[in-house]
DNA sequence: GTCTATAATGTGATAGAC
DNA sequence: GTCTATCACATTATAGAC
């Protein structure tokens, strides 16, 4: 890919700033910024802001959510997918923090793009996650392998705790702040803290459905 | 309270507008428009947008978590705290399902005035629930009442199982839509839905934590 | 395809009458 | 204090030359 075409370079800094940003905080000059030309060309290309907003959507979407479901294996003990599903999942959102909130935002505009998207996805397969995981769990349930607990909830529960840190993680700097000023500790490593995060959740849930 | 000021009317509308709509989303007109009076009103007693979104951003959040350090009560059981807790706060949320995403999104906008609140209220004694919890959930950790874990991690993974639901409530419900149709159920009744998120979270937590 | 210049619109803010 | 009318500016979108 030496020669990266006009195109491709305008969708990269569309999904830059539309999801650092938001739907009304995004600038069209912004993006024709970062994407080193000029406004006319955003148009050209893409008719208008709405049209590349859809476009930065869908993919977004597809690309960070698309492929999870595969961590979960009929083959592999329920267990090991969970622990498997926190690590990567993580991971994942670790190396783009700002796209869960992006999708947050967009999918609560009410009906519209965003939850057309998401419909189009959950019934085209292109969004697999949810339906993976929960028949996973319902077989692990079946097989008396874990505590019973209502499937749903327990989906939820796994996937807010691994996303709600990134999600909110400028009001708990702000608190560990106050803390480690109060213990004289040696301030905030957050590579380590995420890996802390990926221990503490499961040994939650793990010690929370055991049976 | 016969005669609401025009004040108070302002700020009534503003907070469901920024709330709802965002910094960015959010129009002096509607704003205006909700209020029953004209922009030139606005001006008149807030002299500009960011003034009132500070005033807004302010009062919902001390409003919202300014009292709800008082669960954590030191004469009662940390695990019945606990549990007052879970079912108060999202008591609270459900009343008001836009405040955390709003909170959340203002936060994330960087250094300014978001974080500039939060940094005084944590300071000034407006927002004392994060330090109630962790002194209280250390003195269960001295005590051996309960599994040894992180305290911050276990904050954030509480706050976390209470608040993501209804940050991420559009996702989910189109979720369940698919697994309803799936079992041929009754559809969704919310209020019993949150009744049983009350009561997962805890089960969650207290078997993971449980000695 | 790419650019500059400009139109068209939306929105925050103000002036001035009452 | 409240209103109408208007300004000033930012931003989306288009026209037209190259």
């Amino acid at each position: 890919m030496v020669n990266i075409s006009t195109e491709e370079k305008i969708l990269k800094a569309a999904v830059e700033v539309f999801t650092q940003k938001g739907r009304h905080g995004a600038k069209m000059q912004e993006i024709a910024d970062k994407a080193g030309i000029n406004k006319a060309m955003l148009h050209y290309y893409f008719r208008s802001k709405e049209k590349l907003y859809v476009k930065v959507f869908r993919e977004v979407f597809v690309k960070t959510f698309g492929g999870l479901h595969i961590i979960f294996d009929p083959d592999i003990p329920f267990t090991k997918a969970l622990e498997n599903f926190i690590d990567q999942y993580i991971d994942k959102i670790d190396k783009n923090p700002h796209i869960p909130l992006f999708i947050i935002n967009e999918l609560g505009e009410g009906a519209g793009t965003a939850v057309t998207v998401l419909q189009e996805a959950l019934k085209n397969g292109e969004f697999k996650l949810p339906m993976a995981f929960l028949q996973m769990l319902n077989k692990a349930l079946e097989n008396n392998e874990i505590r019973k607990v209502d499937p749903l909830q327990f989906m939820i529960s796994v996937i807010g705790l691994c996303v709600y840190y990134f999600i909110a993680e400028p009001l708990f700097t702000n608190v560990f702040m106050l803390v480690y000023k109060m213990e004289n500790s040696g301030g905030f490593d957050r590579p380590k803290f995420i890996e802390q995060r990926k221990k503490a959740i499961f040994d939650l849930i793990y010690n929370g459905i055991k049976k």
